[in-house]
DNA sequence: ATGGCCTGCAACGCAGGA
């Protein structure tokens, strides 16, 4: 069982390389952010071509997420109850037993402005959906970008970003009471070269200076921890021509 | 050299991203 997430940045122009990758990595299940698609235009005959279902939750021009997956998707929500939020940035489904739940966590924008409160309330309210969950749920996945370094090793410059928005200790601080529910971290539950990003910018050549930072996660519960073997990101695709600025991280899973 | 890019919408620049 391969599980994965990757911030698209526009689904309709990424389509060609979100086939290719698939094709290639053959994951069972694949958590996209930033469609940037409201549903009816969501390119289901594509994915089905290539073997996969979808579950999708967008509207125009900003955010929107969707799972595809070879297994059919059940228990849909799409809300963070209590939140009241017209973005569509949440998406859980229960594929094969395991309950994935897909998040675009909103940027911020800048320290101290409304999007940055607005950031950390939807945090909380994650956390508490996440806890009702995982009650339910043992088999539980929350992946995608969560737009938070949760430590220094995770930005290439920690000095320029320290204080930072995605890098600011309430951000982190909120990471790590999600991880306090009884999360684990897939990627750090196993050895990694240093200096792996999921995130480069599209300016000052940062892809090729590997100036990056990891904001993207796959937090498994404790029974998937169990059966994780692996984690890692693949940083190919930011390679290829008009690329997404966001890196796919897939994690793989026994049984 | 602290700004440099990309996407969508609809306009002849803007908002938003991270």
């Amino acid at each position: 069982m391969r599980i994965a997430t990757w911030n698209v940045n526009s689904l309709r122009v990424r389509l060609e390389h979100l086939l290719s990758w698939v094709s290639r990595e053959q994951p069972d299940i694949l958590a996209i952010q930033e469609t940037k698609l409201t549903d009816d235009t969501f390119p289901h005959a594509a994915l089905a071509a290539g073997g996969y279902r979808a579950v999708a939750s967008g509207q125009k021009t900003y955010n929107g997420v969707a799972i595809l997956s070879r297994e059919s998707a059940e228990q849909i929500d799409t809300q963070l109850p209590g939140l009241g939020d017209p973005q569509r940035r949440m998406l859980a489904a229960t594929i094969g037993g395991i309950r994935v739940v897909n998040v675009y966590v909103p940027n911020g924008q800048e320290v101290g402005t409304d999007k940055y409160h607005y950031k950390l309330a939807w945090l909380d309210a994650c956390r508490e959906y996440l806890s009702a969950q995982l009650a339910q749920h043992p088999c539980l996945v929350v992946l995608g970008d969560f737009n938070i370094a949760p430590e220094d090793r995770d930005v290439h410059d920690p000095a320029a970003w320290a204080g930072q928005v995605l890098c600011s200790e309430p951000e982190r601080f909120a990471f790590r009471r999600l991880l306090d529910l009884g999360l684990s971290d897939a990627f750090r539950a196993f050895e990694q070269p240093e200096a792996t990003w999921s995130w480069w910018d599209y300016r000052m050549a940062a892809y090729r200076r590997n100036m990056g930072l990891r904001i993207d996660h796959l937090l498994v519960s404790a029974a998937l921890r169990q059966a994780c073997t692996g984690c890692r990101i693949d940083r190919e695709p930011r390679g290829w021509e008009r690329p997404s600025d966001h890196a796919p991280v897939i994690a793989d899973f026994a049984g």
